[in-house]
DNA sequence: CTGTTAGCGCATTCAT
DNA sequence: ATGAATGCGCTAACAG
């Protein structure tokens, strides 16, 4: 019954016009608190509520922002989207989310859509199959604000909240040596030569080993695919070595542990044989009976920087176009996994 | 500089009106031909989208739909929402994200936010806490479609995408049973009795035993908090039995792991001494060295079946009111934690 | 302090 | 087949 009162239906009952009504509700200061009150209890009477709808085609500004994923219900990105949700829903936005599979042409659809749905923004991480950059062009053509998250491109204009890869490499490669291993393998993703953050992630790896004099051995660098299977491969490759290297640094939870489970089966002991670490803490990591070592990517304050980062954008004066690219230092979670010497927990 | 074309940007440069230049885009069947393709061609080179804010204000749809939760970075509710938006968004819906963090006031805020945008729909998990029904009432009361996706109120006139607790927790027992287990205790949730699914839970297990003539035995019953830390106080009870029980269904897999460590510290088998079973088919369960069994939710079909409820309703003839309560049968996923019999995997 | 007018962008009557 | 007019609900500019 209540299905919907406007303004309009306010402003007959009180036989003044609407637009004093809207100003009422707005608190606007040249209206009497005479007027302002009867308006604001015949609209609660009247179960009175703002279509935002109008308000946003109005102004144009929706409220709304657009979050891409390539998955929602994978780990990382999913507190990527708690963070900004988090963020943004205190200061009235509402985030609609949107999945690519990493099919860029989803990818283009899902802009497009919420370009035309008016999205106040726009905050991504791209498919790991993104070529071309047309389409984030015309984000930042129609002025609308673009933060990539996690996995960007290098656009000008657009500002980008990212993991210092480089740098969580070095740390858990020096983490190891640290340990005392003098021989340890990498662990990366086929194709990684796609993806920046497994370049900066060997890259990271490689100056880790240079910095302490260790020789960069390229039989040490193991390419395979991204999950259990993959890992699983990798360790049979490694058992296979005829000097076996005394620590692993994985570019992926997922490959680390298709791989610890293939060497353990081998009766190698981890970590007094190989001591091993991991990229993304997973959940799993820590729970398992023998906890992982991982780097942890801090998604939850990705998103929330993310979120500050367009907030503000939206909030600059018109003319300031601000870009801002920040990178976030990731954090050792270090467990028994990598763990040579005995340490107190 | 392409801001924004309007239809009448469009009208103007061929010099027709509006209305035609809507018809034509629309693909109205009283439009010559030609015109159609002329205004395809500018559209085109105006680069013109549809506002999609404008046809929503005008049709009252807003092609929106809103999806709350406690948490997005929970597994299974990350699951939910896939299911949700890969069902939903070939339809030509978005799909808007809230978290209530299991606070009822945000729940209401969520809600009340969600309708001023004009949304198409809800779909919902209430708050463990949700006490007061006058929120859903005033969607229902908008002929807004409602559908409550696993934790639910049982309200006329909305929908529900359930899983079957009971099921799910007569067939982990069941299971137990099987493999000889004559001693079963049951984890469960600390005020379990405010919220229906770990009485469901409850109930089935205590159904299972009787209808294996297995005596009832309440002090089989622990309740704790649903976290590591509750499973370890519960593993540390059941370690000072007198007899120690030979099975464990759990209502979480959480305190289930919890109680595992605590078992395992003691030197006691899993599971040879005591075969466990837990709930929900967290990620990390089949991840394990010693992977543990579980009772799997369904969360991406339960998505996908709220969202095709939803679509069922929002299509449905005005006057007819849909009112569709769908329970899903859960699936056992059988790992090493629950086979004290031997099987070939 | 309040009313009138107009417009955000679109689709849809009613004419023609 | 097309144009003119209207309204979705709201706010802002301009009068008064």
């Amino acid at each position: 019954m209540s299905d919907k009162a406007t303004i309009y239906d306010i402003a007959k009952k009180l036989n003044i016009s609407a637009a004093t009504v809207s100003r009422a509700l707005n608190d606007h200061p040249k209206t009497s608190i005479k007027t302002k009150i009867r308006v604001q209890e015949t609209a609660l009477e009247l179960g009175y509520e703002q279509n935002k709808l109008a308000l946003a085609l109005k102004s144009g500004r929706s409220n709304n922002i657009g979050v891409i994923v390539p998955r929602i219900d994978i780990n990382f990105f999913g507190s990527i989207i708690r963070g900004i949700e988090d963020e943004l829903y205190p200061k009235g936005y509402h985030i609609i989310i949107c999945q690519t599979h990493d099919n860029e042409e989803k990818e283009i659809q899902n802009i497009n859509a919420l370009l035309n749905a008016q999205v106040d923004g726009i905050i991504t991480s791209i498919t790991k199959n993104t070529k071309s950059t047309t389409i984030f062009d015309r984000i930042l053509e129609k002025n609308t604000p673009l933060i990539f998250v996690d996995r960007k491109l290098n656009l000008k204009g657009a500002s980008s909240v990212t993991l210092n890869d480089f740098k969580g490499a070095y740390m858990a490669t020096q983490h190891l040596i640290e340990q005392g291993c003098k021989r340890i393998l990498h662990l990366t993703v086929l194709g990684h030569k796609s993806v920046e953050i497994y370049k900066h992630r060997l890259d990271g790896y490689t100056q880790a080993l240079l910095d302490n004099n260790i020789p960069f051995d390229k039989n040490l660098i193991i390419e395979t695919e991204n999950d259990l299977e993959g890992g699983k491969k990798a360790g049979l490759k490694i058992m296979k070595f005829n000097e076996s290297p005394d620590g692993i640094f994985s570019s992926s939870d997922f490959m680390l542990l298709g791989a610890i489970k293939e060497i353990k089966s081998h009766g190698v002991n981890i970590p007094e044989d190989i001591a091993v670490i991991g990229f993304s803490n997973e959940p799993f990591t820590k729970f398992m009976e023998n906890p992982i070592s991982s780097v942890d990517q801090c998604a939850l304050d990705m998103g929330k920087l993310a979120a500050r980062v367009f907030l503000e954008q939206i909030n600059a004066p018109q003319l300031i176009k601000i870009e801002k690219n920040v990178v976030l230092a990731p954090k050792l979670k270090i467990r028994q996994s990598s763990l040579k010497k005995v340490i107190c927990n």
